[in-house]
DNA sequence: GGTCCCTAGATACC
DNA sequence: ACAGGTATCTAGGGACC
């Protein structure tokens, strides 16, 4: 049997004591395949030095003789075999040592207490990186398969609903093909949001050209896509039915590994019946991740279950315009559509009519989700290949966990074995470890500025990984000659440098890679500007920087502060050299923050500023680059709200094509309300154009009239925060503690990861503190012009208007007497 | 009950 | 626990008078 075959999905099982993996994909007829593989088990005993050959081959005969009695199962070593590799990027003699079982390795490991060996390593990778390692069959990449029909010999322990199942015999990589996996998008709603606290009263299921309800609530009217059952028990039945039916490739959701799959399955366990969504009836498995804050994962064998607001967390969140990760939000960001309207507040009103919306709703929530997940597979896609973990975990890892994938997947080209990762006590010590020093920003000098350029380092902190040699395994013990010096650091109340190897690391020589995808993807999205593009270079980006983050993250295997430290300090020292060049060209430098500077054109040209560009690049080491961000017609910087100083990380310009940027100020910050947000919006706009706060001032005169008037509308005054902890860790009880205990007791969402909204209302008493005065959208009540005034729109104002010697406190305060006569 | 200083908390920038 | 450090700013917490 031969056939072409995409590989999805990967799972496994034990057989006879022997460790299968069985892979799920397609072939380019649309069939749906499993494929039966094994591969070699080991793992590494690296040995002391100078152990000479006789001592091996006596160890070598002792580890052969292991064997294990491990509850109630027999297991041994298979065999040991003597290898030269690299570890640390230091040669070594390692001692491979097979065996049948990978569950086995751990306890394998364990009980080679031999002097001659110096650690082992390679038992931690997890069973299906192992095999992907080993066999080299990659996710989401076209092979040629050869082999037997399996379905017969492991009938009994894996009954797979699949077209055919192959035991691989022999595998050949092709060119690749397009191919469309088949897609299930579905959404729940329920009377209860507890996890299965309720009823599930429907559940939607959208897939290229389907789109189905399925509840047991008749109506009069009823639309086409509705389908009825009698209750919930055949609601769920129904929902597996489809599903079967439809046999999807992915079956998304949103926020689904959190509540639609948690609720589907606690009301089955409830109702007594099985949720036998998997390719073999098995019911979804969860796991739980980290210690309860987190929500777990929820898998399904065989299907791939896709929490696609995951993916969009890790990947984008960082780099969108919406304040949360509603599905609205996101769906009105990245497909230009929205949820349907439908007030969920009072379950027990709703008319027949109601639930006709309210299942358009819900049928609508599957669509947005379906469109996401197709808007961000070609992403999802691109970082499985690359990375080489399959999908499922691709779209659930976080930014660390994707580039400990790419480096283990990668180790074998330099014949390194793996690093471990840290115990639970190593992490301890890791994070109690004093912070190194970070970026260096420069104070600027506030005012309203003309002709502004901006350089910026392409990818600081990965340039410097590669170009200066940066990493655990190329760091050296001390000083050698011809090594790279980093700058003088203060590291563990010591004042210290650091050195590393000119023989390019295994590390640095990988980021090297990821550098260059992010350049081409960046060149893409110049080409062809558009939101997926733009959202794929920043992933790119976003995974290229987070190498940096990786290396002094406390859980990675490659973990070293030595190193962070030394790419700290580099930054700094590139940035501040490149001040100074700018400074001695004869530019007036206006502001830095990390890889980045502003400066004044002054009586030069932008022909000027390109000169000089290059030839600030040609001193820079490495692929060290910096680039020409952008000319701007005009900006402006403000000082801190207390003293003089001018404020880091806030600033505005104005592009010369009349384009506005905006950075840190109250307007970018969702927890402002929006008037004074918006009144700060016009008011930057319309000095950046003219040049002068004249038109700003009497804009901001007539917003004040009309807070005074009370002519604002409450959707302006509203505070939103996202509620960071549980409601009962709260130390301080501030504003936004009170609002999210309202909304508890009104039975709204009000847990971590809420959006917490409302407004501070006026009170007859005089009253301390803000959180008195804190009422929800729903309660009535007018809102407190004075709080509005002082507290919203004066600290969003009043430094910008400083900058022209204005003072407008008393605009905004002071007249205040007069036109509350008025009422 | 007011003032002062500090911390908690949220959210931004890179 | 699940990339890092730097920074701003409000409201609350608590000491003191």
């Amino acid at each position: 049997m031969k056939t072409d075959f995409i590989p999805f999905d990967y799972d496994y099982f034990d057989f006879c004591g022997k460790n299968y993996v069985k892979i799920i994909g397609r072939n380019s007829q649309g069939k749906r395949i499993c494929v039966m593989d094994s591969c070699d088990i080991y793992f590494w005993a690296i040995l002391k030095e100078k152990i000479n050959s006789k001592k091996i081959n006596k160890l070598i005969e002792k580890i052969e003789k292991i064997k294990l009695n491990l509850k109630g199962r027999q297991t041994r070593v298979e065999n040991v075999e003597l290898h030269e590799k690299n570890f640390l990027g230091k040669k070594v003699k390692a001692l491979k040592i097979f065996a049948t079982n990978y569950k086995d390795l751990h306890d394998i490991a364990n009980k080679l207490g031999f002097p001659e060996i110096e650690c082992r390593r390679g038992y931690d990778l997890g069973f299906i990186t192992h095999y992907i390692i080993e066999r080299k069959i990659n996710p989401l990449c076209w092979y040629e398969i050869s082999g037997e029909f399996a379905n017969e010999k492991f009938s009994g322990v894996e009954n797979l609903d699949v077209d055919f199942c192959i035991e691989l015999e022999s595998l050949k990589k092709i060119e690749d093909k397009k191919f469309s996996p088949k897609i299930l998008s579905y959404d729940i709603e329920t009377n209860d949001l507890r996890i299965g606290g309720g009823e599930i009263l429907m559940i939607s299921l959208v897939s290229e050209n389907f789109k189905k309800v399925l509840t047991w609530k008749k109506t009069k009217d009823k639309q086409s896509y509705v389908e009825y059952v009698d209750n919930e028990e055949k609601l769920i039945e129904k929902f597996v039915e489809y599903v079967k039916k439809i046999s999807p490739d992915f079956l998304v959701g949103y926020f689904s590994d959190g509540f639609d799959l948690p609720y589907l399955k606690a009301r089955a366990n409830k109702l007594k019946i099985p949720l036998n969504l998997g390719l073999d009836d098995s019911s979804p498995r969860f796991f739980r991740k980290g210690f309860g804050k987190d929500f777990g994962t929820a898998k399904i064998s065989g299907v791939i279950h896709i929490d696609i607001l995951k993916f969009i967390q890790t990947a984008y969140s960082q780099y969108m315009q919406s304040e949360t990760l509603s599905l609205n939000e996101v769906a009105k960001e990245f497909l230009g559509d929205q949820k349907k309207n439908f007030d969920l507040d009072s379950f027990n009103k709703i008319s027949s009519q109601s639930w006709e919306d309210y299942f358009e709703y819900c049928l609508h929530d599957s669509i947005l989700t379906f469109g996401l997940f197709e808007k961000f597979w070609p992403d999802i896609l691109e970082f499985s290949r690359i990375i080489k973990e399959p999908v499922f975990d691709i779209s659930r890892n976080g930014l660390s966990k994707q580039v400990e994938g790419y480096i283990l997947h990668n180790l074998e080209r330099f014949n390194e074995i793996p690093e471990k990762r840290p115990t639970h006590d190593e992490i301890g010590k890791r994070k109690h470890r004093k912070k190194v020093e970070g970026a260096f920003v420069l104070e600027p000098t506030p005012g309203l500025y003309e002709k502004i350029a901006f350089f910026d380092f392409t990818s600081m902190h990965t340039s410097i990984i590669i170009s200066m040699n940066i990493s655990k395994s190329t760091l050296l013990e001390k000083e050698e000659k011809d090594s790279y010096e980093s700058p003088e650091i203060e590291f563990e109340g010591k004042k210290t440098r650091f050195y590393f190897s000119k023989k390019q690391g295994f590390l640095p020589s990988l980021m090297e890679e990821i550098l260059e995808k992010r350049k081409r993807y960046k060149e893409e999205y110049k080409k062809n500007p558009n939101q997926i593009t733009f959202a794929r270079s920043n992933a790119f980006k976003l995974l290229s920087a987070s190498v940096h983050g990786y290396i002094g993250f406390f859980g990675a295997r490659y973990y070293s502060l030595e190193s962070s430290a030394s790419v700290l300090a580099f930054v700094r020292k590139f940035n501040k050299e490149i001040i100074e060049e700018v400074t001695k060209a004869g530019y007036s430098v206006i502001y830095g923050d990390t890889d980045s500077i502003a400066f004044l054109l002054g009586n030069k040209n932008e022909e000027d500023v390109k000169k000089l560009l290059t030839k600030l690049n040609s001193e820079l080491p490495g692929v060290m680059e910096l680039e020409l961000e952008g000319f701007f017609k005009r900006g402006i910087w403000v000082t801190k709200r207390t003293g003089t100083f001018g404020a880091k990380k806030k600033y505005a310009l104005i592009g010369k094509d009349g384009k506005i940027k905006i950075r840190g100020f109250e307007t970018v910050r969702r927890n402002w309300c929006r008037l004074a947000r918006e009144l700060q919006s016009n008011i930057i706009k319309l000095i950046l154009e003219e040049g002068n706060e004249k038109k700003a001032f009497e804009f901001l005169k007539e917003v004040i009239q009309r807070v005074k008037k009370r002519k604002i509308k409450q959707e302006e005054i509203i505070i939103k925060t996202v509620l960071q902890k549980n409601l009962s860790e709260y130390k301080a009880i501030t504003p936004h503690v009170i609002a999210a205990r309202k909304m508890k007791e009104k039975g709204l969402p009000s847990s971590i990861g809420n959006l917490i909204e409302y407004y501070i209302a006026e009170s007859k008493e005089k009253k301390k503190f803000v959180r008195e005065k804190v009422k929800i959208p729903g309660e009535s009540g007018e809102y407190d012009i004075s709080y509005y005034l002082e507290r919203q729109i004066l600290p969003a104002v009043e430094n910008i208007f400083q900058i022209f010697s204005k003072d407008v406190k008393e605009t905004i305060e002071g007249k205040r007497q007069t036109s509350l006569g008025d009422f």
